[in-house]
RNA sequence: GGUGGGAUAUCCAAGUGGCUAAAGGGCGCGGACUGUAAAUCCGUUCGGGUAACCGUUCGCAGGUUCAAAUCCUGCUCCCACCA
């Protein structure tokens, strides 16, 4: 592929191909632009999709700028329902930005990328230059975006500082210089306010590429972690093989474009293959990806183990008798609420009387049953619903 | 500043004096089935208790009543429209 094609590839939209085509040809390292707000620890697989593409960029030998967004995660984002989001404190965001670090050069190339605190310039900006900024924007084209529009029709809140988000994310771009900026298809307004700051200082637009959005393990709604839907960089391998197996057959596709990259013809050959191996190939796979290929193997081996023949898992949790109880015999119902796994114990009840709980293999269905205290070198096996295993030992 | 509307469990959303721990849907959880934590079907979803039953909950604080999420008073927050 030419780097044209590899730049396109994947891509839902391109503003504008032309000024694409034109920059390329200047011949020189292009800034390459992405920004993500660290609200919260976890990058999701929702993020992995235009960190490939910046990934791409980084192995064409562009200059990849990670831009971690401190300043406007201070500020709050006001967006979403829940108004009352606590503001995060300093250390918190430096926290979190800390762990997306970590996490995305787990797909970036950590020595051609260059990461940037947007409060770098934020904090040294007057309330008249942001004045100044805002003065760029008009309410009706704020209004035109979509979303707003929408919000605006039916009468749910839209505040000022939303308003003016797309003009400090637009900042950015001049800030750094951008000449080309990344983000999903939701960020295409904010990219383009970037683009715009740049014509009216008289240069060149920056380049807006947007990604397709991946659907999260719903199968229908975009991955987002405000819908907790989403596969996070930092789940355990477990969870990220067992949350995949959880997507829908349907989604396959997507994911092995999106995350694996996979080409047409690649794309082709997964129809004629058993939908469950496709599955646990790219389960493999993503668990290989964010570890390393023996926890992939593992964790496949335990997923067939535990969901094909039903059996349970080599590494559970463990707990000592004495841990959970101080008497030598107790209930069954008592055992499982001390380990805590569980939220309440009325919840553990129904799960024992919903005929979720076995003992050693031996379905209970009674919340009374009485266990004792393994002999020495014995231990019981407890499975509570699916994927909840753990043994209890003596001592 | 004025007028009108709203605040219900994890989310959306019914409910205007008792039969309401509170309809319905979503998410989640469990079971069955199976080729998967896919799909489908069924069940379940405040807490404590073996159970009878008890406790707490419908923005906050009081009040009326045998009895309130439902009525009254005050307060807080939110939204729209008009200015």
């Amino acid at each position: 592929m030419t780097p044209l094609e590899i730049i396109q590839s994947n891509t839902e939209d391109i503003i504008s191909l032309e000024d694409l085509q034109e920059r390329l040809r200047l011949d020189r390292p292009l800034k390459v632009k992405l920004g993500v707000d660290p609200t919260r620890p976890d990058l999701t697989f929702g993020h992995m999709v235009v960190f490939n593409k910046l990934r791409q960029f980084q192995d064409l030998g562009h200059e990849a700028i990670l831009i971690i967004g401190d300043f406007t995660t201070w500020i709050g984002d006001p967006s979403g329902r829940s108004a009352t989001r606590p503001v995060l404190t300093k250390e918190e965001i430096a926290e979190n930005a800390h762990t997306y670090l970590d996490q995305a050069f787990k797909v970036l190339d950590k020595d051609k990328t260059t990461v940037r605190n947007n409060s770098e310039w934020f904090t040294q900006m007057s309330f008249q230059d942001a004045l100044a900024l805002a003065r760029q924007m008009t309410v009706a084209r704020m209004l035109e975006r979509d979303d707003f529009a929408k919000r605006y029709r039916e009468n749910t809140p839209i505040s000022i500082i939303e308003f003016l988000y797309p003009l400090v994310q637009g900042y950015d771009t001049l800030a750094i210089e951008a000449d080309i900026e990344l983000g999903g298809t939701d960020q295409l307004f904010n990219m383009l306010v970037g683009r715009n700051l740049q014509k009216m200082e008289g240069k060149p637009g920056q380049i807006v590429i947007t990604m397709p959005l991946l659907v999260g393990l719903d199968g229908v709604k975009k991955m987002s972690k405000s819908m907790d839907n989403y596969i996070a960089f930092n789940d355990s391998p477990k969870d990220i093989f067992g949350k995949i197996m959880s997507v829908s057959d349907e989604a396959m596709g997507e994911y092995y474009r999106l995350l694996l990259l996979a080409s047409v013809e690649q794309l082709k050959s997964l129809a004629n293959e058993h939908p469950m191996e496709v599955k646990k190939n790219l389960a493999q796979e993503m668990t290989a990806k964010l570890y390393d290929e023996a926890a992939g193997r593992h964790e496949r081996e335990q997923f067939e183990k535990v969901f094909s023949r039903r059996e349970t898992r080599d590494d559970m949790a463990t707990f000592r008798w004495d841990e959970l109880t101080d008497k030598n015999e107790d209930a069954l119902l008592n055992l499982l609420a001390a380990t805590k796994l569980f939220p309440s114990k009325k919840e553990v009840r129904r799960l024992i009387q919903q005929g979720a709980v076995k003992i050693d293999t031996q379905r209970c269905e009674d919340p009374q049953e009485t266990l004792v205290c393994p002999q020495p070198n014995q231990q019981t096996t407890i499975q509570a619903g699916k994927r909840t295993f753990f043994k209890i030992l003596p001592e």
